[in-house]
DNA sequence: CCTACCGATCGGTAGG
DNA sequence: CCTACCGATCGGTAGG
C-alpha cells in the first residue's frame, strides 16, 4: 500500500500564497511556451490545484495576466536597476540601463511580450499602471540625469527618453522575432554577442547618424 | 419559394483564387481581433468554403500564417515607397520611410504583430524570407543613399540601417500596445499626432542625443 | 479548494 | 471542395 504524499498541506494557500504561485506558474508558462500556453488550466495544475481552484483569487483570465504584467514591469524595474549599478561610469549607465532592458526581452520572450501587451489605459488595474511607470521611470531618470550634467542635450527628458525606449523596445523585439537575421552586413557578420550590439546602437543613438 | 443566391459559381478557386481569398480572410481576422482571431475555420468561413477546403492549398494553420506575412512584407514595402515617393527632399525621405512603417504598423496592428511573429531563420519559406530582405531592404538602400551622399556619417550601412529600424520599430510597438500614454511630458501632453511624434524621434536619431 | 459538468472552438482527417 | 466526425483544450459555473 502506497504511502500518500500530499503535494501540500490541507490548510495550504490560505493568505494568498496560492496567487502567488499561480503567478509564478503563469510567468513560467509565457517564457515557455508564450502566450498560448498560458491558461488557467494550466496555471492551477502547475501550481498543483485544481482547474478551478484560481476563480478564488482571480476573476478570470485578464486578471491573472494583469497580475503577470504587473510581476513583469517589476522584473524588468530590476534588471535594468541591477545593471545600472554595474556600470563603471555615469556615461555607461544610459547604455547598461538599456541592456538591462534587452537582456530581460531575451531571457523572457514570452512574458516581455505579454507585459506590453496589456494595454495600459485609464482602465487597467492601478497598480499595473505603477509598475509601468516605474520601469519607465528608471530610463527617464537616466536621461533626465545626463540633461542635468550638460552630457545630453537640453530639453524635455520625455522626447530623449522616448526615442532611447523605442530604440531599446524596437531592438529587443527584433531579437526575439529572431529577424536579425535579416541583417547581413558587418554586424550581423561579426556576430555580436548582443551586448555589444545594444551598445552600439545607444552609441549611434547618443552621437546621431549625421556625418561630421 | 426563396431563390437561391449561390455565394460563388460551382467551378469558382479553380486557379488559386481561393488561395488569395483565404489569405485576404485571414489578414482581415488579424486585423480586426488579432493572432487570436486568426483560425482556418474563420478564414474559409469568410471565404465563403466549409472548414475543410483550406487544407487543399495551405498544409496547416502555420503555411496560411506564411503566406499572409509574405503579403504583410510587401505590403509594407508599398507604404514605405509611397511615403517616400510623396516626400519633397532627400533629407525628408527618411522620416517619410520611418512614417510609412509606422503607419502600416497602425493601421493594421494585428497583422503588423503577426508578420514579425514569424521566425525568419533557415527553415522559413523563400519567399516569405524574400519579401522580409525587401521590405528591410528599401530602409536600407535609403540609408546607404545618404551615406554615398555625405550626409549620414560613414560606415557599414546596417549599423545606422539597424539603429533606424530598431527605433521605428519600436514605435510602432509601443504605439500600438498603447504604451505611450507612460510618457506624460511635453510630447504627450502636446499630442503630437503619430507623424509629427515618428518625425521627432527620427530627427533626434539622425541628430543624436548627446549636447553639443 | 474540489469534483463534475457545460457550451464553444479548434486543428485536423476520413471518405467521398 | 463538402459533410461528418474526432480528440483535445479552454473558460467558466454549479454545488458542495
Amino acid at each position: 500500500m502506497p504511502i500518500r504524499v500530499p503535494r501540500k498541506p490541507p490548510d495550504a494557500y490560505q493568505h494568498g500564497d496560492l496567487r502567488r504561485a499561480l503567478i509564478q506558474a503563469g510567468l513560467k508558462l509565457l517564457s515557455e511556451g508564450g502566450a498560448p500556453a498560458l491558461t488557467l488550466r494550466g496555471a492551477a495544475q502547475l501550481a498543483g490545484v485544481s482547474h478551478a481552484a484560481p476563480y478564488r483569487h482571480f476573476r478570470d483570465k485578464d486578471a491573472l495576466l494583469a497580475a503577470i504584467a504587473e510581476e513583469g514591469f517589476r522584473t524588468l524595474t530590476e534588471h535594468m536597476r541591477r545593471e545600472m549599478a554595474a556600470a563603471g561610469s555615469e556615461a555607461a549607465r544610459l547604455r547598461a540601463c538599456a541592456w538591462g532592458y534587452v537582456a530581460f526581452a531575451r531571457a523572457h520572450p514570452g512574458y516581455f511580450r505579454t507585459i506590453f501587451g496589456q494595454p495600459l489605459g485609464e482602465d487597467c488595474p492601478a497598480p499595473l499602471r505603477e509598475a509601468g511607470q516605474e520601469a519607465y521611470g528608471v530610463l527617464r531618470e537616466q536621461i533626465a540625469e545626463g540633461i542635468r550634467r550638460g552630457r545630453l542635450r537640453a530639453g524635455d527628458p520625455d522626447d530623449l527618453a522616448l526615442a532611447c525606449w523605442s530604440l531599446v523596445h524596437g531592438l529587443s523585439h527584433l531579437a526575439i522575432d529572431g529577424q536579425l537575421s535579416q541583417v547581413s552586413g558587418d554586424t550581423a557578420a561579426r556576430e555580436l554577442t548582443a551586448r555589444e550590439l545594444t551598445d552600439r546602437l545607444v552609441r549611434l543613438l547618443e552621437s546621431g547618424l549625421r556625418a561630421g
